[in-house]
DNA sequence: ATCCCGAGGG
DNA sequence: CCCTCTGGAT
């Protein structure tokens, strides 16, 4: 199948199916998604959700965040990935929100990386989510699921590559949304380990079903 | 043992 | 390019 037809075909299903997806890390305000995508690297969002209500309760603003010391934070993020890293990222983060962006989450991607903790993958979810940019933030999922469906050819060996394939063939009116299609079908349908070809919908064109038939 | 919406540093 | 950071779920 050419790959035209293949991002088609992913592009209606979704459509059809899931017409309005969104983020599931809870948030209610900007600087709150900011600091829950930046805790959200190697660890799953049901986890992020869990202890975002009592971090956000004590530090709803940049100001209080930027304030506090790296031990209190730590206190509250303790059962994430990485820890340590996060509970300075996050100090630094909102430090420099408050010396540099006057306290407002800025809105370009290079901006957006000068933040402690905040890489390529972060500022195009901030850019996409929150103004609804067409930038493509290519997470572990993106990365397996567009390989596995054809989307990114295997000589995209980093997520740059990746990001790149995808922007080529997705309309740019479809790109945030075709961000979360990715991620959710990684995360229930398109499993790393044991993915769940048997109520997969687009595994007739699905090149890791085509080498793999027997998977569960 | 492997994976989860990665980033920073060498 | 590599390595390290690191806890919880499966």
């Amino acid at each position: 199948m050419q790959k035209k037809e293949r991002f088609k075909r992913f592009l209606d299903y979704f459509t059809q199916h899931f017409p309005e997806p969104k983020t599931e890390l809870n948030f209610s305000n900007p600087f709150e998604l900011l600091v829950a995508v930046i805790l959200s690297a190697q660890c799953t969002d049901k986890r992020i959700n869990q202890i975002t209500p009592a971090l956000f309760a004590r530090f709803s603003e940049p100001e209080s965040l930027a304030a506090a010391s790296v031990d209190e934070v730590f206190t509250y993020i303790r059962s994430v990935s990485y820890p340590n890293n996060k509970a300075k990222h996050l100090v630094g983060m909102a430090n420099m929100l408050m010396d540099r962006f006057g306290g407002e989450i800025p809105a370009t991607v290079d901006e957006l990386q000068t933040l402690p903790g905040v890489g390529r993958k972060t500022a195009h979810v901030i850019l996409s989510v929150v103004y609804n940019e067409p930038t493509m933030a290519v997470d572990t999922h993106v990365f397996r699921v567009s390989h596995r469906l054809g989307l990114a050819p295997l000589t995209a060996t980093t997520p740059l590559a990746v990001e790149k394939a995808l922007m080529a063939h997705i309309p740019k009116q479809y790109v945030p949304k075709a961000h979360h299609w990715l991620i959710l079908h990684g995360r229930y349908v398109c499993l790393a380990r044991a993915p769940n070809c048997k109520e997969c919908a687009l595994k007739d064109f699905c090149k890791y079903y085509e080498k793999y038939p027997i998977s569960i």
